[in-house]
Parts: C-alpha cells; sequence; structure tokens
DNA sequence: AATCCGTGCTACCGCTTGGTAACCTAAGCC
DNA sequence: GGCTTAGGTTACCAAGCGGTAGCACGGATT
C-alpha cells in the first residue's frame, strides 16, 4: 500500500501533508500521528526526517512566511508609482491568498502566538510588510504615525484574506483586491493630507 | 498564607487571575496548576468554580468578548453622524485595549482559532464590529463588498491595537485612535465616491 | 463543647501523546 | 543468489497534566 519513496520526495510529501493537516486543525490538535497516517505512513518516518514536531511546525511557518513575503516583494518592484505599488502589492497579496489557502490560514488563523518562535515569525511577516507600506504615506507625517498606520492596512488586508479564506465572503479574490487596494490608497491619501 | 474566601470572591479572583495568566500563556501552554499557583491556591479550588479547563477558558473569552463589544456599541449609539461615529467607535476600541490589555490579548493574540468554539466566540465580535462598520459605507455598493471592507477596517483596528499592546508602538493609545478613525474614515469615503 | 458546613489541601490516577529502540524488508548491486 | 543499505514498521516508554477522592481545618451556630 505505502510505496517507498526516496528520501527527497518523501520529505517534501510530508511538508505538503503537514501543512495541511496543521492549517485545519492547528498546532495542538494535530498528533504526529495524525500526520504520519494522513502521509499514508507510520510515526517514526516523521522523526526521520525532523527532530521534532515543534521544528516541524516552525520550519513550515518561516517556509510559507517567506514564500509570502517574497511573492509580494516581487510584484511591487516592478512599479515605483506609489499607487500601482498599493494596486500591485495588494493583488499579489490575495493572488497568495488564493493559491496557497492553507499556507494563508496556517500563518494567520492556525498560528499559536502564544507560542514566542512562531509569534516572532509571523510578526515577522507582517513587519516586513508594515515596511513595504509605511514609506507610501506622506512624508510629512511622524515616523511612529507611519508605522501605526502601516500596522493598520495590512492588518485590513489580513482580516480580509481571512474572512475570505474561511469562506465568510463570497466576493472573488481578484475583486476583494480591487476593493482593499482602494480602501488602503484612499485611506493613505485622506491621512497625507491631514 | 491563603486567606480564605467566600465563593462568591473566590471565583472573582480566580477569574481575574486565569485572565492574567491564559492571556500571558496562551491556552496550551498554561496548567491548571500554574493558574492554582497564581491564585495561591491548589488545583482542587479551580475545579470547585469550574468543570474543566476548557470551559473556564470559554468562559473568559466569552465574557471579555461581550464587554468588548458593549463598550464599543454603548458609546457609539450616542451619535448618529457616520463621521462621530467611526470616531468615537474607534476611540472606544482603543480606550478598551488601553483599560483592558490582557482582555484584549486574550481575544486576539493568544486566542486558539484553531478551536471551533474559540474561533466562533472571537468571530462574533468581528462580526458585530463588522456590522456597526458596514452601514457607514455609502450605500451604492454591493453588500459583498460593504462586508468586506468592514472585514477590513475592523481587521486594520485589531492590529493596530495589537501592535500597540505588544509594545512595538510607541504612540499613546488616544493618539493612535485617531489616526486609525482617520485612515478608516478616508479609507470608506474614498471608496464611496468611486 | 459538640456539631456542622464551607473552604482548602494532599495524594493520587490514568490517558494522551511526543519520542525511541529494535527489528523487518524491498530493491539495487556485485 | 547473497549482501548492503535505506526506507519503513511494531511495540514500547516516560512524562506531563487534566481531573478526582478523601481528608483537614476553621469558624459560626446551638
Amino acid at each position: 500500500m505505502s510505496t517507498r519513496l526516496p528520501a527527497r520526495e518523501r520529505r517534501q510529501q510530508l511538508l505538503d501533508v503537514a501543512l495541511d493537516v496543521f492549517s485545519g486543525t492547528g498546532f495542538h490538535e494535530t498528533t504526529m500521528d495524525d500526520i504520519a497516517a494522513a502521509a499514508g505512513v507510520t510515526k517514526p518516518v516523521l522523526y526521520q526526517h525532523f527532530t521534532s514536531k515543534r521544528s516541524l511546525y516552525l520550519h513550515l511557518v518561516d517556509d510559507v512566511g517567506q514564500r509570502m513575503a517574497r511573492a509580494i516583494t516581487v510584484k511591487t518592484s516592478d512599479t515605483d508609482s506609489p499607487r500601482k505599488q498599493v494596486e500591485s502589492g495588494v493583488a499579489a497579496y490575495f493572488d497568495f491568498v488564493a493559491d496557497n489557502r492553507a499556507a494563508f490560514l496556517l500563518l494567520f488563523e492556525g498560528a499559536d502566538r502564544s507560542d514566542a518562535d512562531v509569534a516572532e515569525a509571523v510578526n515577522r511577516i507582517e513587519d516586513s510588510m508594515a515596511e513595504l507600506v509605511a514609506p507610501l504615506i506622506a512624508a510629512g507625517i511622524e515616523a511612529d504615525q507611519q508605522r501605526a498606520l502601516a500596522y493598520g492596512i495590512v492588518g485590513a488586508a489580513e482580516a480580509a484574506g481571512r474572512a475570505w479564506a474561511t469562506g465568510k465572503l463570497t466576493i472573488d479574490a481578484s475583486h476583494l483586491a480591487v476593493e482593499i487596494a482602494e480602501l488602503a490608497w484612499s485611506g493613505l491619501r485622506g491621512i497625507s493630507r491631514h
């Protein structure tokens, strides 16, 4: 039944499966046996590839976080008009959400922020996105206020993404992106001429 | 050492202590012994007042959620000018954050959303706040888009609150409220004349 | 002073689950 | 065909922790 796999492939398969399971059930509600079973394998196989449950989980969170950050950074670096940057950044954000639902939910719905390491990993992503947004706010504003607004915008995308990914919104992702981009942009512009 | 307390007061003390401990350490990382110790008491005392760890936790989440929702609803019902409603609503939000840091973090930082009941409780709050915000958006817009934007605004406040409550922003709470209110308002207005 | 009840403690149980030791077996290679 | 190696399994352990039974103690009541 269980086809034998070379280490490389098995490891990748385990990562994929673990992402799905963790994402659906959450860290603490998921047992190593659950993941193993979902992969059609037994527990010790997991421990041949990962030293502990925690390390597997952290690996996933880190990995997914980097993928998301990169996806967005790449697509915003094309243009330098602030307006276009907001649009393409938000679009990239929701593209990622749509194409990687499990990954997004792992980060922003299931992640256990009371674990310091996990919280740090998630914060790193939020911070890096806030740093992309901050410079788009008019320069006349104090740095701390800029950061506050940047976190606000990032949070808006996050919440909308979460609502969408959990099925609370029936809009399609690209429309949602346009909507949130507009919210962000006019929010930022409104502030700038305060 | 441990002064004896009548049931009423003990129960309340346990709730207060549990809120602090859960909020700081998270549900799974907190043991019943931890809470008991923090209250200067032993575990069985906890079970004289609450039937299980889960029920204690859920009780807290529910309680805190209702307090927060009420605090905001009350202070927005004064006025009917949309602009003023946004301002006073957001102000009430950050007042609550500042006055109830532990409670806020329990809901939006430590809460384990992979637990269905917890997620539902937290969602209830977000939903009720989104419902306060939605009607402030111009009527010409489709309902689903209104809801999407409403979630976005609520998420902005949440993220800003979280950043503030975890010490990532040094602004004082009332300034932060003004800032986010302005972001929300101009965001909404910008959208409305799309 | 004997009683009683509400409050709290000591001591314990048992299940879940992360993690491991020892063994097995399919497949390539000579 | 035998040997080696890597991928996989069964069976188990240990420990943390939620939850409980049964006892101790203090103070009001009579």
